[in-house]
DNA sequence: AAAAATATGTTGCATTTACAACAGTATTAT
DNA sequence: ATAATACTGTTGTAAATGCAACATATTTTT
């Protein structure tokens, strides 16, 4: 199983990763319109992110949601538009930022989802043993950590 | 550790998938571009499943993708067009298909590809403890065939 | 002090992606 | 037999994504 008998994409770690991550948020998805969830995953993702991390600036959530700045930046133009968020220029090392903080409909949006999904997600994953997720878990968390140490992030 | 104690979106399993999966992508792309590798990774994990299955038809070949039947006959077309694969019409129960098979070039690049990454990854993988990846790939594995079972596919 | 480099956010663009609609054929239902 | 449904691949389109370029402002270098 280790790499050197590697011979196929689809016996390595890669694959598995690519292709569980592919499967899980294609069911994310159907989750999300099935409950008639007013913002998308990644809006979902961000403002969960903002509100663990009051008044972070764009770039710092951008490095935690591994995404670039421009695209950070459009989902936080959408979140506050639709009153989840609010933004405010303020200073970080000297210099100008946009800092944000969730606001209170933000507050209860995501504990509404919260609570919506988490029905379902414990739903499928007491058909899947439970258990085996949480060593996926566990053994993805350490793996991911190593890994952000052997890729070069430039946000 | 159960979704049961589930209160932020960062403390489930989806995040560390989605995370540890996005990393490894770029991961991946970074190594492609550095190595001058003249597919894209998906182009790559494409040929590599067609090499398994010889004379396989477009939309069996999507369903193991995980893509959609548009972007998989783009990325044959892709594929096709280097002279990496040849495409045929047969008949798959009574109904024309375009199968396909792996080129003379197709598997020398394939081969090419394959050794160039190994030499990496291993590299990186042995800086990440090797035992942690097994048990990713082993535990990650028996996830995702669990969670085909749970996702509504329709390719 | 002037120039170069860095930090932060936005805009534009080219690529990728998902999804729906279409065309053609075969199977199934009525 | 005719209609309805299903299978397969392609095309078109709107949205998402990544990347480079830009505008500002600050720090560092020379």
């Amino acid at each position: 199983m280790t790499d050197s008998k590697l011979q196929h994409y689809t016996d390595s770690i890669h694959y598995e990763l690519e292709q569980t991550a592919r499967l899980m948020r294609i069911l994310t998805l159907q989750l999300f319109e099935k409950l008639e969830i007013s913002i998308s995953p990644d809006e979902y993702f961000a403002l969960d992110t903002v509100s663990i991390n009051a008044g972070i600036c764009q770039r710092d959530l951008a490095k935690l949601l591994l995404k670039d700045r421009a695209n950070t930046g459009r989902i936080l133009n959408s979140l506050e538009e639709k009153g989840f968020i609010t933004r405010f220029i303020d200073t970080k090392n000297n210099r100008l930022v946009k800092k944000m903080g969730i606001t209170e409909a933000g507050l209860r949006e995501l504990g509404s989802i919260n609570k919506k999904i988490k029905r379902y997600f414990d739903g499928i994953t007491k058909k899947i043993s439970t258990e085996e997720v949480d060593r996926v878990h566990e053994a993805l968390k350490k793996f991911r950590l190593d890994l952000e140490k052997n890729v070069n992030m430039n946000i």
